[in-house]
RNA sequence: CGGGGCGUGGCGCAGCCUGGUAGCGCACCUGCUUUGGGAGCAGGGUGUCGGAGGUUCAAAUCCUCUCGCCCCGACCA
């Protein structure tokens, strides 16, 4: 590649609607350009990255026994309706309608249609177990796209889905798919965790999400220092020390005037948070529904008092899970008024009536404890959990923290932040039973495929590529996903004899299967040089004059900046070794 | 969806409060000089001031509507 004939428009200046590094390197850089909210076309440089992401992604589906295939980026409702996903997917599922007005909507994912396929082709457990995937543009249209191509509404993705006779089966395939996804972030040198995940929208039993480690990830990691426990903080749970126990006297009503909070109430009783019982009251009305007599239908038990110690938080995904429910929010003052028959800062289990009671494990094992009264200014003390108020419902609702207890051994969890570039399922038979894929068995019975399914965020991976690999001169690729290998710099076009030089070493460079973005462009040095640290190519091979007369050729790596000097002759030989060597350690 | 902010040459921004001939830096074009870390001098303006209405002698500026973009968002029991 000549960079004078290549389309890379760098900036100097950080673009001012981006909000992260990697945005700003990918525009800067010449990646990216927005045409919309969470919308972008790849220039030349950001498509070769992508290109080389889909590689390594397809070489190592390849080997964990999958097949390339490609869906349409357009589905017809029918099949959503069949799925029974039509209704619930909600705003963020792209609907349109054709000429003849009938809905289509625009991808966000392919269970529906790869199923469809699948009972439509497959009979025999014979043909099983099957593995198929794509990469293919997903339209989500989220909420808040943000962070460039982190969150996008329009993304490249890869999807698979695996079709298996029988839950071995499926749990085989799930692990080769988990080996396979290792195998991917490793190649392309990041640093990430395959964490148990709660398993969302898309349902199942069994999740990993693959985890890039960065600062400005969206995800909390929770992991063990001392074992190999790591899970989203949606799903993480933790070994909580229980205060001391202690025999509970009668229950009683104390005054408590003006104090509302945890820290308050516990300061004013001498006591500790950890010895109080937080009540939060949720509403648990689906934001979205559209169905008005299923609304009404929980308007019934739609408020839920959740219990938890004082000193720690409610997971919400965890409750949300639980609950059955699509969503999960705190009720607002007068209808918490209204519910408890006290106002905010004073709610209790104690003589709580009409309101479903759900507690986390934390508030079973307290004794000799603190709640409030459901009362203006008042509180109970020595409240007895099972004693003073059934506590029928007990569940982890707990979100994990720093310093916590390891769930699986003595260790201490540690909580960083994450970027998710792939989540692994298993389906179970979820949409086999809801659109009726099935095959015939040895014994010639109908039985639905166990599923499962697989997803890396393409473009998401370049950009956490980014978050995890850059400095304050630009991006630092790793070897594998780089746009080119290696950068060859002129430093004076009007040097004839460092021209051909450079014009040499460049074809030599080409002629080893190295690929190497010549920069010939007739700018100064400096130009050139910032640029090269921009764009974040692994090697800079930097050609000057004074290195000519001397028969040398700089080699300049990106991340660590050491220059090496080597003979022009044999340049082109060593470089390309270096190149294998970078490519092949990751492996 | 709610709250906040921003739309002015390619990019980054000033001007708006207090209406009066659209400006700065970079980029870009021409010439000369320079040439190992974003050059200097001289010349050049490449603009529906997001859009539509309105007020006014006069609107980038004031008013209304609208479109787009960015940020934040129940943390409280």
């Amino acid at each position: 590649m000549r960079y004078s004939e290549t389309f890379i428009p760098t900036l100097r200046d950080d673009p001012a609607d981006a909000e992260v590094v990697s945005h700003k390197l990918m525009t800067r850089a010449g990646m990216i350009r927005k045409v919309a909210a969470g919308i972008y076309t790849y220039l030349p440089l950001g498509w070769r990255v992508i290109g080389k992401v889909e590689q390594i992604v397809r070489e190592e589906m390849t080997r964990g026994g999958a097949q390339e295939l490609r869906m349409p980026a357009v589905q017809p409702a029918e099949l959503w309706r069949e799925s029974g996903r039509w209704g619930v997917y909600g705003k963020e599922l792209l609907r349109v309608n054709d000429r003849h007005d009938r809905q289509f909507c625009i991808g966000p994912t392919h269970e529906e249609v790869i199923t469809d396929l699948v009972r439509g082709e497959v009979r025999s457990y014979k043909q099983l177990p099957l593995n198929l995937y794509q990469m293919q543009t997903k339209f989500r249209d989220e909420i808040r796209p943000r962070f460039g191509l982190m969150r996008g509404r329009e993304f490249i993705m890869k999807d698979g889905y695996s079709f298996d006779a029988d839950e071995p089966g499926a749990e085989a395939t799930y692990r080769r798919m988990e080996e396979a996804y290792r195998r991917i972030f490793s190649r392309m040198g990041l640093d990430f965790r395959a964490v148990e995940a709660d398993s969302g929208q898309i349902g199942g039993s069994f999740s990993h999400e693959f985890m890039v480690l960065a600062d400005t990830g969206e995800d909390d990691v929770v992991s063990c220092t001392a074992c190999s426990y790591a899970a989203n903080s949606e799903k993480a749970t933790s070994r909580v020390a229980a205060p001391e126990s202690r025999p509970t006297p009668p229950l009683e009503s104390v005054e408590t005037p003006a104090v509302h909070s945890v820290e308050e109430v516990a300061v004013f009783l001498k006591t500790s948070p950890d010895r109080l019982i937080k009540t939060l009251i949720f509403d648990t009305a689906d934001p979205e529904a559209d169905d008005p007599a299923a609304a009404r239908k929980q308007e019934a038990d739609r408020f839920v008092a959740v219990l938890i110690r004082g000193d720690r938080e409610v997971n919400e995904v965890k409750l949300v899970n639980h609950l059955k429910v699509t969503a999960a929010r705190l009720a607002t003052d007068g209808e918490i008024a209204r519910l408890t028959g006290g106002p905010v800062g004073f709610s209790g289990p104690v003589g709580l009536k009409g309101v479903r009671i759900v507690a986390d494990h934390s508030v079973k094992a307290l004794t000799d404890a603190v709640s409030g009264a459901n009362h203006q200014d008042r509180h109970h003390v020595h409240v007895q959990p099972g004693r003073d108020f059934p506590l029928a419902d007990t569940v982890d609702l707990d979100t994990a923290r720093a310093g916590d207890g390891c769930p699986r051994c003595d260790g201490t969890l540690t909580v960083q932040r994450g970027i998710e570039v792939g989540h692994i399922f298993k389906l179970g038979t979820k949409y086999s039973q809801a659109m009726n894929a099935t095959f015939l068995d040895p014994e010639g019975k109908k039985k639905p495929f166990v599923m499962g399914c697989y997803g890396i965020g393409v473009g998401r991976t370049a950009a956490a590529a980014i978050e995890q690999n850059h400095d304050a001169r630009g991006i630092i690729w790793p070897m594998a996903i780089a746009p080119a290998q290696v950068l060859l710099l002129c430093m004076n076009m009007k040097s004839t004899p460092l021209v051909e030089a450079a014009e040499k070493l460049y074809t030599e460079l080409e002629a080893q299967g190295i690929e190497v973005l010549y920069d010939n462009r007739p700018e100064r040095a400096g130009v050139k040089l910032t640029d090269a640290e921009l764009l974040g190519i692994p090697l800079l091979l930097v050609m000057g004059d004074r290195g000519l007369e001397r028969g040398v050729v700089e080699v300049k790596e990106r991340r660590s900046g050491d220059v090496t000097e080597t003979p022009l002759a044999d340049t082109a030989a060593r470089v390309a070794a270096r190149v294998r060597e970078a490519l092949t350690s990751r492996a």
